[in-house]
DNA sequence: GCGCGCGGTTAGTGACCGTTAACGTCCTTC
DNA sequence: GAAGGACGTTAACGGTCACTAACCGCGCGC
């Protein structure tokens, strides 16, 4: 079958695979209700087929959360250190970057946002570890940034500041309507994000 | 049995009843493994009786989720009410008063906090309704605070900045270890949250 | 044109889980 | 000191749910 690739070779965005079909609604939907709260048949009908159909493709409900948490993980992590490099060393753009990008990935993807912090317990064991060490690393990217731009801050605060931001940043799914538009809140998640930053410089009372 | 009340009428910090010890319980238990991942049995474990026994005290898991949601929405939302009063109509202190409020909860209550959050959907619709609508009036006051101190602001974007910040206030639940300590992380979240709002003021590019 | 494997289907199965039933045991109270 | 209620217990029931079994059409390579 394949189905996979444009026939004509206008290969466009390329169409989405079943699996990939799969993982975008499991995703929806485990953000929705939670892990246990979604049964496969729903996940099922919400591609088209149903129920056990989805064992074709996964090797259980377990799989499609791991893979989901995996890899928002590495996406997270290989976009930050991508703009690690871009950044040739300068905090000010690094920081700056590396909030642009959260936000972005924020905005875009909303429900793995959600599940990110939410389902992690799910795993099974290695998958759980590897996606701690994953989110480890990112947040460590952070936190070598902002101690770079603040170095009177001492690293355990730092990774509460950075925590923080996170919990400021992927705030959006908490909005489902009336979201000033996503233009606009780029701009204000941006500005409160380096509010929030700047205020590690002045430890005033 | 009573059980209630301190016997020799030194009634220190009363005991907990056993209702209270079982939301106690649940509260931490749904915030690890989520609504749908904690069993019946592992509560009445929890709390030192087994299984079914719960059914003394609460009418089923959905009650108990309830009145755990219920019970927070509304301390919230009163604890606002009270700081709104105690300002003499200074939006500066308000504000202050409300973060300074909303971080002593984030730190006392972890697991409510997640919950707060996370399981709301769980509920039979008019218990969901009646948490939903305590907690817009909690953030009504927030916002109305807000735009108080920055006047530009537009609505939309004052409740998304709202919202923002009590991602970052909530946040500590995922630094389970390796906080700062108390009193730091609770200076450090005030600093953190009063640069976030300050931004507001700046519409900088 | 024939196998064959990919991607579906429906029916069934075993486990788990919330809830109820039936029963027992103290403590309190008159 | 008997009655009654608060608080537990264990056993069982009914439903749901992840997963498996058995079966099938269809497009492709040879």
């Amino acid at each position: 079958m394949s189905t996979r690739a444009a026939p004509g070779g206008t290969s466009r965005v390329a169409a989405p695979t079943r699996r990939e079909q799969i993982l975008r609604e499991a995703a929806r939907l485990f953000a929705e209700r939670g892990f246990h709260g979604v049964g496969v048949d729903e996940i099922g009908a919400a591609v088209g087929i149903s129920g056990p159909g989805l064992y074709r493709h996964f090797a259980g409900k377990d799989a499609m959360l791991a893979e989901l948490l995996v890899g928002i993980s590495e996406r997270l992590l290989e976009g930050g250190r991508a703009r690690v490099e871009a950044s040739a060393g300068d905090p000010d753009t690094l920081l700056a970057a590396l909030v642009d990008g959260h936000i972005d990935f924020a905005l875009d993807d909303r429900p793995l946002i959600t599940l990110h912090d939410r389902e992690l317990d799910r795993l099974r064991d290695d998958d759980r570890h590897r996606v701690r060490q994953l989110q480890r690393q990112y947040v460590e990217l952070w936190v070598a940034t902002v101690r770079d731009l603040h170095p009177a801050t001492p690293e355990s605060e730092a990774r509460a500041a950075v925590h923080a931001v996170f919990g400021l940043l992927n705030s959006t799914p908490h909005l489902g309507s009336g979201l000033p538009g996503r233009g606009a809140t780029e701009a204000l998640l941006r500005r409160l994000a380096h509010g929030a930053f700047g205020a590690l410089g002045v430890p005033g009372a």
